[in-house]
DNA sequence: GGCTAATGAATGAACATTCATTCACCCATG
DNA sequence: CATGGGTGAATGAATGTTCATTCATTAGCC
């Protein structure tokens, strides 16, 4: 009953996923400067529209509403992240290694959109109803990576096998998280990706002296 | 200008703090049962009223403007908390020990109300405006407590030296804002304050297998 | 009876979304 | 090669709803 002619629809031209999508990408790319900028729930739809150089109703041929343009944010730039990151642990054997290239490349992809990451640490976290989304992936493919090379370490004999795994994954993942958040609300403009090799020295090392 | 009694507007009976309080204590509570509920966002002011079992006109005798609800829940829970925070401390030499309690009150403080645990972890976060404010009290006090641990005990041989105070508070409390965060998206119902201890744990002898 | 606290209906501004209309382009036809 | 009409993308003014906030009125108390 979905999508036969009978209701058929004004073909929309990339609301789910069209190949090029130039319009489509300007719109995305206005959304997080706006959202970054106001605040998603301050912005209105028609100051993205503008900034992207659009009608208010253009919007609405490439999105289903406001809140998909959030959703779409987080979708695209959670699919890049993953992407980069399973390719860079895969060709690493290293445990403490692909701990760092990890962070490295984690905090580097938020470090380099200021926007993105304002957009990340700050507006994505709204309510419970995001949250949960971004949890049911980011926490769980990206967590993943962390955790399985921390495992990997723990049968290797690089890692403690007293510590669980996942709640080490956690840390970590907390530890990066507060670097990228205090990064952005910091008026200091240092460079994000350098605290990388900081926090995971000292999250394999320990803070005790030896 | 301000305050001059030609401006007299009705006083109102708790606007900044009043001593008791009563009422103004049931619409707060209220106001962080419906905000963890629904979402400060998509959370009605007559909501909350409602829920304190008062019009929603009264709201306002307390309160500037919804804004305000939301500032009040986060200064009394931070005044409170602090205040916790030094009291432990004080009574504390070694540091690892210190950091030891810190971490538990930080994760039994959320963990025994779990809709204040929401707005904090989540409502709270919205817009860099409200970021900003928790940052300039929470990230500047409470990490200082922590950093002023950190750094006691590298003076005392505790901690290693070549790394920044700074950094490592950052770092703890970013594990420490995971496991809360991790908590309240979580559907089991574990401790959260029985996080605590693997977190410093982790933190003052690293992954590292020795 | 005078005072303040509390009420809740009314107000009005803000804004997401819609949709009738315009615009730009393509190509079949003479 | 010029024309025109068909297609669908783009527009932006208008709509309707959703609340935060106000304030004239009432209730309770000393």
């Amino acid at each position: 009953m979905a999508s036969s002619s009978a209701t058929a629809r004004r073909a929309r031209p990339g609301s789910t996923d069209s190949p090029s999508g130039a319009k489509r990408d300007a719109i995305l790319r206005a959304a997080i400067d706006v959202f970054a900028e106001r605040g998603y729930f301050n912005a209105q739809v028609a100051d993205v529209a503008r900034a992207a150089g659009v009608a208010a109703g253009t919007v609405y041929l490439y999105f289903h509403n406001k809140d998909h343009l959030l959703v779409s944010i987080f979708e695209r730039s959670m699919r890049d992240g993953l992407a980069e990151s399973r390719a860079t642990v895969a060709e690493l054997r290293d445990p403490r290694e692909r701990l760092r290239r990890l962070a490295r490349g984690h905090l580097a992809r938020l470090g380099n959109d200021r926007n993105l990451a304002i957009v990340f640490q700050v507006e994505l976290r709204q309510s419970t109803k995001f949250m949960e989304r971004f949890s049911a992936t980011l926490l769980r493919d990206y967590l993943g990576l962390i955790r399985a090379a921390i495992a990997d370490g723990q049968q290797d004999g690089t890692f403690r096998t007293d510590i669980k795994a996942t709640v080490a994954a956690k840390m970590l993942f907390g530890a990066l998280d507060e670097m990228a958040t205090n990064w952005i609300l910091s008026a200091r403009r240092y460079s994000l990706e350098a605290d990388a090799d900081a926090v995971v020295d000292l999250f394999v090392n320990g803070a005790r002296a030896r």
